[in-house]
DNA sequence: GTATATTTTATTATATTATAACATCCATGA
DNA sequence: TCATGGATGTTATAATATAATAAAATATAC
């Protein structure tokens, strides 16, 4: 599995700047629903962007032990629920990891593209794939409220090495 | 949450039949493979059977011990393991949960509806969404090799209540 | 049919992921 | 300033899953 820097599956992609930008818009959205981004919260969002590979919570948790030694599981979960709660990370199902939200802010379902060999994961919006589903359901008269898709396969950068 | 028996999205289900017809099942590709449905294995999957719900291993682990007090949770995930490579049941990512297979046998990529109110789940087939998937892949470049879809919302049994 | 190899299960211990419960701190506004 | 509520600290534990090794059961070769 390659390390950094990663592509994210685009060669012309800024992962510095990416991880800005999320903070940015992270402030922003608080900033609009009336929540704190505590120097706490805005940490865990960064380590989460440490990559755009999915993070487990321990990982988290084991690199802000270094710099806030009263970090516990507790801190690291209350501030992920947080991140959640207001789209600012995603929770990957398959890896019980956490990844940062490529759109936060905009309403979207995502799915999600998981390489099998570097574990780079990007969030795709498709409203057919969307739409597809919902429409399946609703043969069962099964109402759609939310939906977890977790593609794992080969990513381009990965298919060509 | 409403107790057994469930319709699993289905007023005409029989769900005692369903249990033989998947052991019956589980018999034939067990044999095809050559892999053997051991008395365990078979109980397991009886037990992950006992409801159209996602049932967790430690819950299957209870009731396995009352008749076998040797079941630990290797014993368990073992079997389970074994269940999930012969396409016997699936694992539902979202609840860290087993359900048993409607299809065995069949190839197949399984959407899963799964009631937030009453746990049943069910398992569809759906080319359109697994083309939908895909294809939104392939605009990344990205070759989708397997696909967790959960989709969580209300089933028709618990709407018309 | 016995010996050998292979698969399955038992057993013990531990790793990993997540939350409960309660105490303390601290920013904010009356 | 002090009361309030939200945020964090702290300890303990729950829930999920696997590693590692031993023993037993079954299949295979001879």
């Amino acid at each position: 599995m390659p390390k950094l820097p990663s592509t994210a599956f685009n060669a012309h992609h800024d992962h510095d700047s990416c991880v800005k930008d999320a903070l940015a818009v992270a402030e922003a959205v608080c900033q609009e629903k009336g929540s704190r981004l505590t120097t706490l919260r805005g940490r865990v969002l960064e380590l989460v962007w440490q990559s755009h590979r999915p993070v487990g919570a321990y990982v988290v948790l084991d690199q802000l032990k270094r710099e806030h030694s009263a970090a516990a599981p507790p801190t690291v979960y209350r501030a992920l629920d947080f991140l959640l709660e207001h789209g600012l990370v995603h929770r990957i199902q398959s890896l019980n990891a956490f990844v940062g939200c490529a759109q936060p802010g905009a309403v979207h379902r995502g799915l999600f593209l998981i390489c099998a060999d570097c574990g780079d994961a990007i969030e795709v919006e498709d409203e057919v794939v969307d739409g597809a589903i919902v429409r399946s359901a609703k043969r069962f008269g099964f109402e759609v409220q939310s939906c977890t898709i977790e593609a794992v396969g080969i990513c381009p950068g990965c298919k060509s090495v």
